[in-house]
DNA sequence: TCGATTTTGATTATTTTTGAACAAATCAGC
DNA sequence: GCTGATTTGTTCAAAAATAATCAAAATCGA
């Protein structure tokens, strides 16, 4: 039993349940409980385990990109529905904007074997579209890891650059007024997005449709069309706007 | 039984078990143990295996989502000790820049606790990074699929936006004369790095030192400092240079 | 065949790994 | 705060593995 052998097997175990103890290796591997210490300090060392008093723990407990695809998945009939219509808009040739959204991100499974060019800030949707026809680009900037996205001024700036037939955007809330984000970030984002394209399609679940919350960013004039499955009771309020509305199921 | 034969011995035996021992493997081919020790290393040399005390271990045997991590475990022990050598020179506050080679790659296995910002092309590396201590900046623009990266002039742009007191680099070939790169994107993008850093550090395993090859892109004197494993003769070239030379093993 | 080169093995010295003992630091309870 | 128990770091020693050196054996090319 070798240090080689010892660390993966710390590894495998941290891997399981989240955190080692000193005792319990030692018994287990039938070692010595300093051995077992020394085999921690240098893990810790190496940035592969945090060392706790007795023991060690996982660097980061929490899974993220898993997280990601469990909220992506929630009401995922009503996205994949949506996702689907919004397809039939994408054609070879064309090039797009694809936001950071969880609606948005379902959007990938549906172009895999379009050619065409897909910029985004997403780390998601590169991931997904990355061994595909789609040839993409990455919008640059700070990665903020909740959001698995590039965000802020330079990211900003690095959209304004390009410009796209359509952009397929989500958002928090839609309604006559404009259009709401819970968050500056995502809002000043899917603002340059609308910006650089000539086309915008809001790919939104009934939940979005008619909310307004914490911060306008946008007039609803400046988005072409909204793919939804809101019923028209709902949708009653875009009918003195330009918007044009495609509904699913 | 020549080396050839019990190459292909050792090397079949570690696919069926996972491991090799020393004193096993003296006993099963009724050789000397400072013979197979001999073999092993040389084995260890080439990539293909991971030599231990009293044996050695398969390479990488926890296959990643990205199978770059495959090629980036060719030689993978060096590159580890060059890497564990280059981490000693991270502190916590810094901000640095590492390129999308496969040796600077497997740094991010050292740094994952540290607090410190990384402006990267690499998607591995934000892979790698994106669920620890460290804070990521993502190098935008268009993707190469084949080299899992970011390159191109929207990218060198975007790089020379910012300024590191550090640069971790990889490189295709690098002697008295100065930097050598097998392609043009590589090229660019590493000077780029090398323009904007206070200070660049080199990871070169022996292979690359003294090797020139295809395209020169910078002079040596750009550079402050190389971590190989190559021996003194090879690395005699730098005597007339200002090149710090940081050897390991 | 001969001499030169490479490969292998034996011996010795060095390094690495491991465990034990003990002092210092840390934690949990009051 | 204090006290006792646990954990840790340090130092040292033993065991194992390795590297270094040199000699013997095998291989190779002429």
């Amino acid at each position: 039993m070798n240090f080689q052998k010892r660390k993966q097997n710390i590894l495998d175990k941290l891997n399981v349940t989240g955190e080692v103890d000193v005792k319990e290796l030692a018994a287990e591997l039938g070692i010595s409980e300093i051995t077992i210490r020394r085999d921690l300090n240098q893990l810790a060392n190496d940035g592969l385990l945090y060392r706790t008093h007795g023991g060690g723990m996982k660097v980061d407990p929490l899974a993220k990109p898993i997280d990601f695809v469990n909220k992506s998945a929630q009401n995922a009939e009503v996205k994949d529905l949506i996702c689907r219509k919004a397809a039939e808009h994408i054609h070879d040739g064309d090039i797009i904007f694809m936001d950071c959204g969880s609606t948005v991100f379902r959007l990938c499974q549906f172009i895999k074997n379009k050619k065409i060019k897909v910029i985004t800030n997403s780390l998601p949707v590169i991931y997904e579209l990355q061994n595909c026809a789609v040839s993409l680009n990455i919008i640059g900037g700070e990665y903020n890891a909740e959001r698995q996205a590039v965000h802020g001024k330079i990211a900003n700036e690095h959209i304004a650059r390009y410009r796209t037939g359509k952009a397929f955007l989500g958002v928090d809330g839609i309604s006559q007024n404009g259009l709401f984000a819970n968050s500056e970030l995502e809002a000043e984002i899917t603002l340059a997005y609308i910006n650089q394209s000539a086309y915008t399609y809001m790919l939104c679940d009934a939940g979005k449709v008619g909310k307004e919350t914490y911060l306008k960013f946008a007039d609803i004039n400046q988005v072409g069309a909204i793919i939804t499955n809101a019923d028209d009771s709902k949708l009653d309020c875009f009918k003195d706007t330009a918007l044009a509305i495609l509904k699913v199921k």
